[in-house]
DNA sequence: ATCTCCATGTAGCGGTCGCTACAAATTAGC
DNA sequence: GCTAATTTGTAGCGACCGCTACATGGAGAT
């Protein structure tokens, strides 16, 4: 059996843990070796550079957080817009959730700098989560995914006000946007 | 005359031209340094050292950005909220403004991280776009600042997609959070 | 003219970065 | 048991990082 995918195997996983932990700040060689308890001369004997690791191990993260959401809102399970926003809102803004939360808005800013492997990844990260949220919104007939749209853009708005510290500004925005029922039907 | 106060000043006013076009990752001493036609030396002479040098330069940034939104919509003036949202949204996403709010973006996951200087300015610069929503948002009798910080976050999450190149998505999002009655009057 | 103090250049410290050359050890095939 | 290929360690390269010690320049005061 091939040693090396083993090992590779073993370290994406716990260089996923260290990455969620310490963002990519301490996305270095080194310190990512010592986290997966092997060395830096091996990482790169595992992967081709450090832009393939990251890949890689980002996209291992971002399995696991889909899972996280999966497990909180199972596939099948339809909700109108103010109870979907309030779930995934719940969810993603537990504490649990938080290191995955802090990573997606490294992920987005190294993105939106259209740096590398943050690009391709986030851009990724994102059609999932478009899909996902396509998929538990109620749907009534209506054109285009358009509510999907507008609720991932309250949602990471929420995120991104949380993370600088105005959890109060977000709950206080989540309640107006849960409360009335403007996007939920054309009542 | 303080010779070095000038210097100073001249050296803040050129490094966040750099630090616009280059972000976070063009904040070290010597590239800031090239940018301001002096020596990391030099730079180290005016500011304490690289944290109080990037308070002042980011600081600074901030201000042109305050700037910006006072010419878009001048102070005193106040709009609907799909009204506010658009013309907002119109400058905040014009290529004009995206060195502003890629620098922003990495700021807030800066923050997020509780990383200095960016927690502390970070918190400033969205304390200033509170209460500059607030006080562009036609008031009627509302309870709070709760509407403000609605458009906010709508804003924000807007900015999120379109950092990602998902400019389509933010586009719907905005048509449907700009359309429809809900956060403008309870009728 | 000397003295003092501010402004600046030069050089370098110890550290981390991604990555690689080279060689030793280990394993697998026969 | 020998050979060949895979796996791993050691060492180091050249680049950059924030920051500092030290020396020198020049301007103003006496």
């Amino acid at each position: 059996m091939d040693i090396r995918e083993q090992r590779r195997e073993a370290a994406v996983e716990r260089m996923a843990d260290h990455l969620l932990e310490k963002g990519m700040a301490g996305a270095s060689l080194r310190p990512l070796a010592a986290a997966a308890g092997t060395s830096d001369r091996m990482l790169l004997y595992y992967f081709a550079d450090k832009d393939e690791l990251l890949a890689v191990t980002l996209e291992r993260i971002a399995g696991r957080l889909r899972n996280a959401l999966d497990a909180a809102l199972p596939v099948g399970v339809r909700l109108p817009y103010a109870a979907l926003l309030n779930a995934l809102w719940s969810a993603v803004g537990s504490p649990g959730l938080a290191p995955y939360m802090h990573l997606w808005l490294e992920l987005a800013a190294g993105a939106a700098r259209g740096r590398e492997p943050e690009r391709t990844v986030a851009g990724a990260i994102l059609e999932g989560f478009v899909t996902w949220v396509g998929d538990h919104l109620e749907a009534e007939r209506q054109a285009g995914g358009d509510r999907a749209a507008l609720l991932l853009t309250t949602l990471e708005g929420l995120l991104l006000l949380d993370a600088v510290g105005r959890r109060d500004l977000a709950e206080a925005a989540r309640g107006i946007a849960s409360s009335e029922p403007r996007p939920g039907r054309g009542r």
